[in-house]
DNA sequence: AGGCAATTAAG
DNA sequence: TTAATTGCC
């Protein structure tokens, strides 16, 4: 008997690590529930928890699902399935890599193997290298190498018939009922693979012309709401990116380049590790951010969209209400943060990574970085966003900001609790002062 | 994947 | 008078 260890892979289709266990013969699965889950707010592990409901139906009830850290769960069940060897897919985050670092040293003790294939991207972080073998630093030029680099067809997928029981002690429907109260978009957040796999095919086939038009307008429904299931790996990129291929229009690449994106920052990620905590290129002394009484007074007024700039006050409420922003909104209300309010981007950071849904860490903190303009393509005088502008651009009709603000055109909506320009001044004075390196 | 003010072109 | 364009932060 082989184990197959389940991670950021919560899928039979296109699943290499599972194919090579299941070649191995009958084999089990296991899920590691881990203390880290306990930072997530309760929407985000109840999807989680629907995630994993779906897939253990999926093996037949076979895959379990235990509370401990990684590796003494997977020591534990593959002494249990007697299994000599491991296979799993391999991280890239800092903690993907620890984790699976002491799982390696748990089976070893034991005589056992942990074996890698797969990752959660198309090309492997670390893979797409300039000609001098460096890695690129700009997006542009990474994503025109990372589609001449190519990348492998979908693996077929796993058999169901071919799973071997191993006992849970995660109660699922306890979990998932978590976080249940008052989601407009619940249905949206489809948790069934094969729901997922038909979800994407109809927006290939029939809404890439629409997303190309109006994916920034967070008034309509017209973006591809796949980044959930990507954030679990329902659904693999390659799965994605095999469709997508076979249309031909320039919908279909702007969309491909999105996911660059996201392959894009797996690899500054794996190639810069504290990117995930510090600022890859500083760019205003570290004192000049807002501490104290004040900054905290500020952090909760855009938690909880109590700010008076409309579009602000509303990606915060969608985020509160169902554990999804709009991309578009995501920048403005970042922008908000850092710009206007002066805080640290991970304060911002932090908050998104225990909201999210559709969580993923190498999206987050370096999207926040790109916002905050201290990533590897930093400009940070080019990113201070104007949110009355950006809601007049993006939300015409104000339909998004009556949505997610019952109260918005009555007297009972907060008035602006800054001056932009003011504020958008000081943010341009500190960034000024980071240009000339201070003395402190 | 901006914003804004100054400047120029168009009506 | 107003709409596109440019230069700079």
């Amino acid at each position: 008997m082989t184990l197959w260890w389940a991670r950021r892979d919560l899928r039979l289709a296109d699943n290499p690590a599972l194919l090579q266990a299941q070649a191995d013969g009958p084999t089990a699965a296991a899920f590691a529930w881990t203390p880290a889950l306990h930072l997530w707010s309760g929407r985000r592990r109840a999807h989680l928890a629907r995630v994993l409901w779906s897939l253990r139906e999926d093996t037949g009830g076979a895959l379990a699902i235990r509370r401990g850290a990684a590796a003494d769960v997977i020591a534990a069940a593959a002494r249990e399935a007697d299994a000599p060897v491991v296979w799993a897919a391999r991280e890239h985050t800092p903690s993907g890599v620890r984790e699976q670092d002491a799982v390696q040293r748990a089976l070893h003790a034991e005589g056992r193997e942990l074996r890698f294939v797969g990752s959660p991207y198309a090309i492997a972080p670390g893979r797409v290298l300039k000609t001098d073998g460096t890695p690129y630093q700009v997006f542009t030029p990474f994503s025109r190498a990372w589609r001449e680099h190519g990348w492998r067809s979908p693996a077929g997928a796993a058999d169901p018939q071919r799973f071997r029981p191993l006992d849970s002690d995660v109660d699922l429907d306890q979990q998932a009922a978590h976080g249940d109260t008052a989601d407009p978009l619940e249905s949206r957040h489809e948790f069934r693979e094969s729901q997922v796999l038909a979800d994407l095919h109809s927006f290939v086939d029939s809404d890439l012309p629409r997303y190309a038009a109006e994916r920034d307008r967070p008034d309509l429904d017209s973006t591809s709401h796949l980044s959930v299931p990507l954030a679990y790996g329902q659904l693999h990129p390659r799965t994605v990116l095999a469709l997508t291929g076979q249309v031909r229009t320039d919908a279909a690449r702007m969309f491909e380049s999105e996911i660059a994106w996201r392959e894009f920052h797996g690899d500054v990620l794996h190639h810069h590790p504290s990117a995930q905590r510090e600022s890859l290129t500083p760019v205003m002394p570290e004192d000049a951010w807002a501490t104290g009484r004040e900054a905290d007074a500020s952090f909760l007024a855009w938690r909880r969209g109590e700010t008076g700039f409309s579009l602000v006050d509303a990606g915060m409420r969608q985020l509160a209400a169902t554990g999804i922003m709009h991309n578009r909104v995501r920048m403005v209300t970042a922008s908000f943060l850092v710009k206007d309010l002066h805080l640290p981007w991970q304060r911002g950071a932090d908050h998104f990574r225990r909201s999210l849904l559709d969580y993923d860490h190498a999206q987050n903190q370096l999207n926040w970085q790109w916002v905050a303009g201290t990533g590897r393509d930093a400009a940070p005088f080019f990113r201070v966003f104007n949110p009355d502008v950006q809601a007049d651009r993006f939300d015409p009709d104000r339909r998004y900001r009556q949505r997610w603000i019952p109260e918005l055109d009555t007297p009972g909506y907060p008035m602006p609790m800054l001056d932009h320009r003011v504020e958008r001044e000081v943010a341009l004075a500190h960034l000024r002062q980071g240009k000339r390196p201070s003395k402190g």
